[in-house]
DNA sequence: CATCCATCTCAAGAAACCGTCAAGATCCCG
DNA sequence: CGGGATCTTGACGGTTTCTTGAGATGGATG
């Protein structure tokens, strides 16, 4: 999983220090913003998985920019502000905000409640996307690290999984020797082109009705290999 | 929509009572428990949209009470405590918390962030969660901690159980042994490769009928292990 | 047709990985 | 304190997977 991004939308330069150091510490993308016009355009242009934000902005009321990034998605916000009156909270968490916390507040319940939004997003985002290759008979379904070729479902060796892959990633596209024991075997084995002719063997061997001629797995000569893609 | 459900789970009558006045008047349907053993089993029968704890009950810890919980259902929980030291909420919401509220609150506090957790689930797919999962003669009962192969209730042992449920929650897909050893034993022993072998023949033992030949618990050489479904 | 080069096939040894067993160490309960 | 259950750790043999080399195939070229 990569690094999770985190946008900030703080016009207070000591706090967004403080925030700066916290979360770059903890391995989080940081992207800032100083005002509320820019924070929603930050939230558009980053896709983040957390958005925090400060409800004291010079330029537009921090509700506001709640409401706006809610038009169109569902990311997680946190809000940070000086004030803790419980009419101040509720009317911030129901505009949109999934969190709310008074100054001062300490790094570690910051965290721990960034983590909690982080588990809400990979819970929601799990059900949809089964990242399911498909040409002919073959599937390749890169979540659960299954292969099926017709009905029956495919045994591969790490290897030659992680080479099927690589090629599903650029179905369709010439993968060149290079590029292939690059991803596959590392940069170290680039002049190894004998390694990627023996495990395209094996694949062809496990995947193709005929081997030899096959139909998926086809041989650029003097290039690379490439799958077929519909 | 139906009322909401929500599960309170409270020792002192006094805050019971309040939490009484406050949700029924809302329109929530309210059910109580007092224990933390009772409390379990309520979540269990009733299949709330969200529960209400307090850390501080008579019989264990409350924490104890959100990781049972979190074993087979991912319902937003909400915690009470008296106390409001940083370090008790990190661990709270490490645990499992979705919320976290320092005693004493506001009933409109309270009221505005148990919509942010109903909008949080309104908006995931209502999956029906049943907490057993099931593959041929195997059934693991996430909720009664009970395994049972055929018609026979099998004794596992907490780290056998622990490495069963890791399997179960990604069933179907293949863990790795990294993931698998982080999730059972701790980030610390992502090395030990050894001790999943150990437990695994363990579990072999108990839910294969023909050990040797496992139809559940299945080897992904180089990789890790996966959980047949289906 | 002969030759060359890239590719494919096959197989065997090496290396990594896995399952098993069992001997302590540790924990828990009475 | 004792005994049983549970956990850790090491050693060993069997299996899978990887590497490597030698020869076969097959198309392009002159």
């Amino acid at each position: 999983m990569p690094d999770p991004v985190v946008v900030v939308i703080e016009d207070e330069p000591q706090i967004r220090k403080f925030l700066r150091a916290t979360l770059e510490g903890q391995g989080y993308r940081l992207f800032e913003a100083t005002t509320g016009a820019d924070g929603v355009v930050e939230v558009g242009s980053r896709q983040p998985d957390v958005v925090i934000i400060d409800l004291g902005l010079p330029d537009m009321d921090g509700l506001e920019v709640i409401r706006r990034v809610r038009e169109w998605t569902a990311v997680p916000v946190i809000v940070l502000s000086a004030r803790g009156q419980e009419r101040d909270k509720v009317t911030a968490l129901d505009a949109g905000a999934d969190d709310y916390m008074s100054k001062p507040f300490g790094a570690g319940e910051l965290l721990a409640r960034i983590r909690v939004a982080l588990r809400h997003t990979a819970g929601a985002s799990h059900e949809a996307d089964d990242a399911v290759f498909k040409v002919g008979e073959l599937r390749v379904d890169l979540l659960h690290r299954q292969v099926v070729v017709g009905d029956k479902e495919i045994h591969l060796t790490p290897i030659e999984y992680k080479l099927l892959t690589t090629l599903v990633r650029h179905a369709g596209k010439v993968v060149t020797h290079q590029q292939l024991l690059r991803e596959v075997w590392g940069p170290s084995h680039t002049e190894q082109a004998h390694y990627a002719r023996v495990y395209m063997a094996h694949l062809r061997h496990k995947l193709e009705v005929e081997p030899a001629r096959p139909r998926y797995l086809l041989t650029e000569s003097g290039v690379g290999y490439r799958l077929a893609s519909d």
